[in-house]
DNA sequence: AAATTTACATACATCCTTGTATGTATGTCA
DNA sequence: TGACATACATACAAGGATGTATGTAAATTT
């Protein structure tokens, strides 16, 4: 096979993808080569090369394939829940540990970027653009937090962009921990008391 | 200078272990050659495949070096405050986020363990050995929670291992989100301030 | 003091990996 | 129905990285 229509190419480019995604998720994106990625879609590194410049603009592509999707679905859940902002927040840290659980493009992604990837050099627009990506997250988390505070859900002892940067920082080494061993907890269970602790946590007064 | 007495060696073997430590954290593990290391010291590569037969086995002996003294360090803190196990578990919590705000070989040491570094075949053994380090961390704190419910500090509806793994977890996520980018937050106090939200919100009973 | 071992440095062969250049068959458009 | 562009595959050149083999000067042994 060789020349296809449009719609093809674009199912071409998303095989790429889905391959890089497994390979990574298993090889690591630094050991992984651009040969390995195209062996694993049954394609050649021409194919990829049509496609990305290389790797480094493969992983970008690769991250707002899933970033977006993500983002519309926490949005979603934000858009549910704007009468309760604490539930807001427990809703949407419960659906990413499902996500993770359930769904293997998300629990592929969060593996490279948990344990499979080297934030270097190389790699510097990829990390750029998933600060860029975190930061946004947090900020929507204190947002949240802060408005908590205001309705009184939570004492306003509490600093909404450090009980933000603290929340996604457990659920990150949850998935991390979770990711390294799968069958050494429930994810969602252990995952959601703690959550649950957490965040009672931040309601007692000081 | 060509040969050494022993102790020129062991301190050549040292200074391999301290240029591969630096460089790994900057670089990243899977992109730093086995050059990168004997250059960083000062040293060529027969340096290195005198002292470690290859990159992995280097990588083992770097995390022994440091995993060692930590055990220890936190042993003895273990040991001061054997009378209040709640406390015990937080003070060491607290004891390793000063060490990677203030100690570079701690703080490389995350940094590599949590940033740059891909768990992948190549570097199986040194994986285990980090696995069985994870898992005898997780067995002292749920065995430290575990004396906490007995001692009525916690409620017996608390689950030691998750809440063991949960805390590991949070401390992971917040060393990691802290390395990524340093001076977006105060680790020892954002840390500490999610420390105690989470514990005491343990304590709730339920 | 000679022999041997140690602790490296240097040199070499091999194997990828990347980037690019070229080939090629097929859509697409005039 | 050409002519051109597209979507790849194939081929090629260059640079590393690894592992090993060899060289070597000092330390240690005998």
């Amino acid at each position: 096979m060789v020349r296809k229509t449009k719609e093809d190419a674009l199912a071409t480019r998303n095989l790429l993808l889905d391959a890089a995604s497994r390979v990574f998720s298993e090889g690591g994106v630094g050991h992984t080569t651009l040969n390995d990625i195209a062996a694993e879609a049954g394609l050649t590194r021409g194919a990829v090369y049509w496609h990305f410049q290389n790797k480094s603009d493969l992983i970008n592509a690769l991250w707002e394939r899933v970033a977006l999707p993500m983002q519309q679905a926490l949005d979603q859940i934000r858009s549910e829940f704007a009468h309760d902002v604490l539930a807001m927040t427990r809703a949407k840290s419960r659906w990413v540990l499902r996500q993770v659980v359930h769904d293997e493009s998300t629990r592929q992604f969060m593996s490279i970027l948990l344990l499979r990837c080297e934030f270097v050099a190389e790699l510097a627009s990829a990390r750029d653009y998933m600060l860029a990506q975190r930061d946004q997250c947090i900020g929507q988390l204190a947002d949240e937090f802060a408005l908590a505070i205001t309705r009184g859900q939570l004492p306003d002892t509490v600093r909404a962009q450090g009980a933000a940067i603290s929340l996604l920082a457990l659920m990150d080494g949850l998935c991390m921990h979770w990711l390294l061993n799968p069958q050494a907890f429930d994810l969602e269970q252990v995952g959601g008391v703690a959550l649950d602790a957490y965040l009672d946590g931040l309601a007692i007064p000081r």
